[in-house]
RNA sequence: GGACAGGUGGCAGAGCGGUUGAAUGCUCCGGUCUUGAAAACCGGCAGACCUUCACGGGUCUCGUGGGUUCGAAUCCCACCCUGUCCGCCA
């Protein structure tokens, strides 16, 4: 983490902010120590810098008496104790700098004020779409699946091993249907740029988005240290990373669609049934960058853009607020979208739509200047899935059952799908 | 993977180890002139960090990291990236 200044603006905030957030006994003594680690860092700086003028002042001394053809030995030694004066200062700095640098790039970001506190059980419902259909005589998606041939979780283990599923005819054009459909929709309609991105990143991009270092053990990572992006989110908000951007292209929307890989290292056993949860799965991700005094009302945009699409597929969903101990790591407000699955009988997160302040922009290093000739500020970033699919496809299944265990396409994806009914 | 070539400011493109954070041109911004525009002319135009109430002062950055030196864009090493050719290949 460079941006050291900025990011200590931030440590009275957390301070406060974290009341908000259960794990605040474990962070205060972590931000103290590197408020200790800052008063150092500066102390350094100053002295090592001081050191540095005299030397460039003398140095100057030195080529003008050398031009003149004069001694200036004695300079010229005095300046060789400085400068090993300053290696040594310059050490200790690095090491200040690195144990701040590892602290900060630990601390979560602060919920917004209008996050409620708590821990999941205080996540609010906003609002409810559509009917959810009553569970009687409706069999989970794993039965129906495997019945019409459309969802073969053997083969899956057996190329990859659990947690890996394969696809097949009807389900797998299901797929392709709902990559065409939902990016359609997001660009044609929502106004996003649609991009292709590489699957395997750096660690700086890992870092950029803020799932390394916290969370490495969460991602698949190739032996020559790329790792297999989690979500799309994290190609995309990168694309911009480290560039300052007109104010005048804000806000900027991105979409994609992306596999996304994760370890779901610690979720055995729960709720993992099925398309449930998996190792690999499809997503089109949606992502805005924008001026800090518009992204609370762009994040309402951008959900309301992933409702759009649960709702031109009829499927009923609640919208959930997040309240602060739930909400992840790296995001400052989240709204997931929990689509209603009658087999499951549960509501399942299809969408998590997150507005993350500052918080990647300053990891990755995003600006953009407020107007010409003035300095660049960071800006908000955003993003959410819109939709994931397994879950999507477990509603699909569940939801448009009929009763000889058919299954009825949404109207909307039909042309994709080439047809009406998977049977 | 192998062999060469190269990485300098928004772009193009200079740069004998010593006022080079960096010539020059273009773009862009402001101004003069003009009925308006163009042209011409004048001026401005990187970022980060430390410090200051402020004016200002200071440090760093010429792909990245290390080294040599009193002093490095300039010399040495490693790595990364780009281009060209060869090999391989969807």
């Amino acid at each position: 983490m460079h941006d050291l200044r900025t990011l200590r603006d931030n440590l009275e905030a957390l301070r406060s902010g974290m009341r908000r957030r259960l794990q605040l006994d474990a962070l205060a003594p972590r931000i103290d120590r590197a408020e200790v680690l800052d008063g150092e860092r500066r102390s350094l700086i100053q002295q090592v810098e001081e050191r540095k003028a005299k030397r460039n002042a003398v140095s100057q001394d030195v080529a003008r008496l050398k031009k003149q053809k004069e001694n200036a030995d004695d300079l010229v030694r005095d300046m060789r104790a400085l400068g090993d004066e300053i290696a040594t200062m310059e050490e200790r700095l690095a090491e200040r700098e690195q144990e701040l640098g590892d602290i900060l790039l630990q601390l979560p970001n602060i919920p917004l004020a209008d996050v409620p506190d708590g821990g999941e059980e205080s996540n609010r419902v906003v609002r409810t779409w559509g009917e959810p259909r009553a569970s009687e005589g409706v069999r989970p998606h794993w039965e129906i699946g495997e019945q019409l041939g459309i969802l073969d979780l053997a083969a899956g283990a057996k190329v990859s091993g659990s947690g890996f599923i394969v696809l097949r005819s009807g389900g797998a054009r299901l797929v392709r249907a709902l990559m065409s459909f939902m990016l359609d929709l997001h660009t044609r309609e929502h106004g996003y740029e649609e991009a292709w991105v590489p699957f395997l990143v750096n660690r700086d991009t890992m870092t950029g988005t803020g799932q390394l270092p916290k969370f490495e053990e969460d991602a698949y990572r190739t032996d020559d240290d790329l790792f297999l992006i989690p979500t799309a989110e994290v190609p995309l908000t990168n694309l911009l990373r480290g560039e300052i951007l007109e104010a005048s292209a804000l806000p900027r929307a991105l979409t994609a669609y992306t596999p996304c890989f994760r370890r779901e290292a610690g979720a055995a056993g729960k709720d993992t049934r099925g398309l449930i949860r998996v190792h690999q799965f499809d997503k089109v991700e949606l992502v805005r960058f924008a001026p800090p005094e518009s992204s609370a009302e762009q994040l309402e945009l951008l959900t309301g853009h992933a409702e759009r699409v649960l709702q031109l597929l009829g499927l009923p969903y609640r919208v959930l607020l997040l309240a602060a101990g739930d909400t992840g790591f790296s995001s400052a407000k989240t709204y997931d979208l929990e689509v209603w699955a009658p087999g499951v009988g549960k509501w399942l997160e299809v969408s998590s739509c997150s507005n993350f302040g500052e918080f990647q922009a300053r990891r990755a290093n995003i600006r953009y200047r407020p107007a010409p000739g003035e300095k660049p500020r960071f800006v908000h970033t955003l993003n959410g899935s819109a939709l994931a699919f397994p879950r999507t496809i477990i509603a699909i299944l569940e939801h448009y059952q009929r009763p000889d265990g058919t299954v009825t396409i949404p109207d909307v994806l039909r042309p994709y799908f080439g047809g009406d009914l998977l049977a």
